[in-house]
RNA sequence: GUGGAUGUAGCUCAAUGGUAGAGCCCCGGCUUGUGAUGCCGGUGGUUGUGGGUUCGAGUCCCAUCAUCCACCCCA
């Protein structure tokens, strides 16, 4: 049809068959969430420019050429979010809730990055994001994982790697980044173009880079592990030995580096290997100076986000609900009588579709293509005597039942 | 932002530079109170868009847009 119009170029429709699975996600994290006592909370979509830029950081691709960013009728500065934790701590703050001990979050909706679209990677994109405020234990960090590992599990993906890497933080991170650089400025000849400026702007970042050359020099390169300060050591140290006693499978990888500026200590990444070259399934870490970066008392927090629709990938397609009846009327004279008994069966919790008008044959044809069970016949002879002709399409066969009959014959599978 | 591949019917795909086709879907019929399989018939396309080469372009060239994949980045 008319092709003039379409989505803009990496937002998608989600159709049934995806909103099918998102809701399947969508309600196993609703279940497995409440049992660690997080709750709902929903946010806006639409916030200030500036809070990504102090939060995410300034030098981000994110903040620097991914956001949506305009200036409305009333010239404010104002973006489509590019991710949850900012504005979830911007609303934390904003109901004045740092004093009320912490706080446990996790939300759900669309974020809005400008990048070049790809397998897994989108320009509009949900995530259901975890923020747990107001906590500073490693054993907290371990039961955020804890709750990542048994959702995804309950979604029967436990083949998915979590790697875990400790960041450091304001005490020791500035001398490690130092002794970095100087390591990194010793080999320039043999890192890329963009590692070279990264070195001035996000040595940390060089860490992650996947060109190989670059790699290969990282070999000896100093390790953020072996420079923690002894409250990060401790920290990192507890989270292993819960995550061992809680039997999560893990794995250190020094190179995890967060894209966003605000992490500190643990950081993590849940991977598969089925999804190409975006295989971050789920991802988070400590954030304890963003509460006090964004103008509130220092609050320390853990949280996580996952990509809705990567995680969807994942999943097998699950099948339609198909209606329970679908209601054949013959003869105009019993059209209002057969309007009433499918409201009747409604109310008992059938969901149930008219098949048109016509012969019996053309109705019997749009109910096999509706995929109903059953069809309701509905003639002169069936309004008179108080009776419904129920036909199972699945084996042919039929039988004559007065309502009640059809409603348990329905409801009973 | 940079590369590579691909755009033909609603969908999946054909068509040595020479009349645009098939399967599925859809619609109708096979005597009207019984569907799927079967048989017969039918609708449907300015070949993504705009230029160019040619007697002639779905096919070759250029541009543009979109999709997919990778770089990059990240959920």
């Amino acid at each position: 049809m008319s092709k003039s119009f379409r989505s803009i170029r990496g937002i998608h429709d989600g159709l049934t068959s995806d909103v099918r699975r998102w809701r399947h996600i969508e309600q196993t994290a609703r279940d497995v969430f409440k049992c660690y006592a997080f709750s709902e909370v929903r946010l806006p979509v639409l916030e200030p420019t500036a809070l990504f830029v102090r939060s995410i950081g300034e030098e981000t691709d994110i903040v620097s050429k991914e956001m949506y960013h305009f200036t409305d009728q009333g010239g404010d500065d104002i973006c489509l979010r590019p991710e949850g934790t900012a504005g979830a701590v911007r609303a934390y703050l904003q109901a004045g809730l740092t004093r009320s001990g912490s706080q446990r979050w996790f939300y759900t909706g669309p974020m809005f990055r400008r990048e070049r679209p790809q397998k897994g990677r989108l320009r509009q994109f949900q995530q259901i994001g975890v923020e747990w405020l107001n906590v500073q234990g490693p054993l907290e960090d371990a039961e955020l994982l804890a709750m990542a590992h048994a959702f995804l599990s309950e979604l029967g993906l436990p083949s998915l790697r979590l790697e875990i890497n400790s960041l450091g933080c304001p005490v020791c991170r500035p001398d490690y980044r130092n002794k970095l650089v100087v390591y990194l400025k010793s080999r320039t000849d043999c890192l890329c173009e963009t590692c070279n400026v990264r070195i001035e702007k996000n040595p940390l970042r060089v860490l992650d880079c996947k060109n190989e050359s670059c790699q290969a020099q990282l070999a000896d390169a100093p390790e953020m592990a072996s420079h923690l300060c002894n409250d990060c050591e401790t920290h990192f140290f507890g989270l292993k030995q819960a995550l061992d006693v809680l039997d999560i499978p893990y794995h250190v990888n020094p190179r995890i580096v967060r894209g966003l500026d605000y992490y500190n200590r643990t950081a993590f990444e849940i991977i598969t290997d089925q999804l190409g070259a975006q295989g971050t399934v789920l991802a988070g870490g400590r954030y304890d100076g963003l509460v006090g970066e964004l103008g509130g008392p220092a609050t320390p927090a853990v949280g996580f986000a996952l990509g809705l629709e990567r995680i969807a990938m994942l999943l097998p397609e699950t099948e339609a609900e198909l209606p329970d009846i679908g209601i054949v009327a013959i003869g105009d004279s019993v059209s209002a009588y057969a309007l009433n008994v499918a409201a009747e069966l409604r109310k008992a919790g059938c969901s149930v579709v008219h098949c048109g008008g016509g012969s019996a044959k053309r109705q019997f044809k749009m109910a096999d293509r509706e995929h109903v069970r059953f069809v309701a016949v509905i003639g002169e002879d069936e309004m008179h005597s108080n009776h419904i002709t129920l036909k199972n399409m699945a084996d042919g066969n039929q039988e004559t039942l007065v309502l009640n009959q059809v409603i348990t014959t329905c409801l009973s599978g």
